[in-house]
DNA sequence: ACATATCTGTTAAATATTTAGCATGGTGCT
DNA sequence: AGCACCATGCTAAATATTTAACAGATATGT
């Protein structure tokens, strides 16, 4: 997983969607798609990332269905941890930090006080398991 | 700014490293690759983004410097957006969620306590400006 | 049954990406 | 001065990406 990206424009692209709706038909996909080429285009693109290994697919009912092979959660750590260590000198606490900024009209009260004690939960959970680093 | 994406693998592993360094030469670039083509390629690349308007570029001593034209705050928004999105249904509450749990190793007990208090400020900040949502 | 629509498999071609070669000029060192 | 080093400008070719056409198969509705 060293040198992970192998993936062109549309490739990404369409690995993006397929984890933003877990499963999808390649209509679903294309729907997606701002800039879409055609129905069998897409197709093809689904077929190359199939044979390199980055999704499945399975008949549902008479269609094809593809999703991801990497789970999504590991998925989104790598790719979090890609933008923590591109945009913010490899700090989480300045990505948070500026996560948190730019999203504030999207959180509500009860969000934010959830993340609180949620800090507080990782707090106790550190000093308990072993000190600072 | 719709379409934001039109690099190509190489471009965009590029523009990656120009955010990490703010300012590089073509052998600084070089440098970060894992898995660097010849110097002549490097340039090549670097000459597209330039005409391409993605970075410029100035004369430093004998070399030239390369630097993004778009803000790195500016694009650092654009990805954890572009993350969120993809993998955490637009949720930045569940993004902000996970990066603290993939981080918690990482962060002081000093940082933690800020966050803490970021988040109080927030929400002061919040009530002021305009009741929920 | 027949037209319509949607899916699959395969193949081929247009276009973009990626690579690197060659010629040239400045710097620093012995 | 002569040599090695590293930069640039320009050009060309290998490779990958991206696109879509054509053919066959199965459902849907009339």
């Amino acid at each position: 997983m060293t040198k992970a990206d192998q993936l062109s424009r549309r490739e990404r692209q369409i690995m993006d969607i397929l984890y933003r709706l877990e499963h999808a038909s390649v209509k679903d996909v294309m729907d997606l798609m701002e800039d879409p080429p055609s129905y069998s285009s897409v197709r093809t693109l689904l077929g190359k990332l199939v044979e390199k290994g980055h999704i499945g697919h399975k008949e549902s009912g008479l269609k094809y269905v593809y999703f991801p092979l990497v789970a999504r959660e590991k998925a989104s750590r790598s790719a979090l941890g890609n933008v923590v260590k591109t945009f913010f000198d490899d700090s989480p606490y300045l990505a948070v930090n500026s996560l948190l900024d730019m999203s504030i009209d999207d959180l509500t009260d009860e969000e934010l006080d959830e993340l609180k004690s949620m800090i507080q939960a990782h707090k106790q959970r550190k000093s308990k398991s072993g000190g600072d680093q």
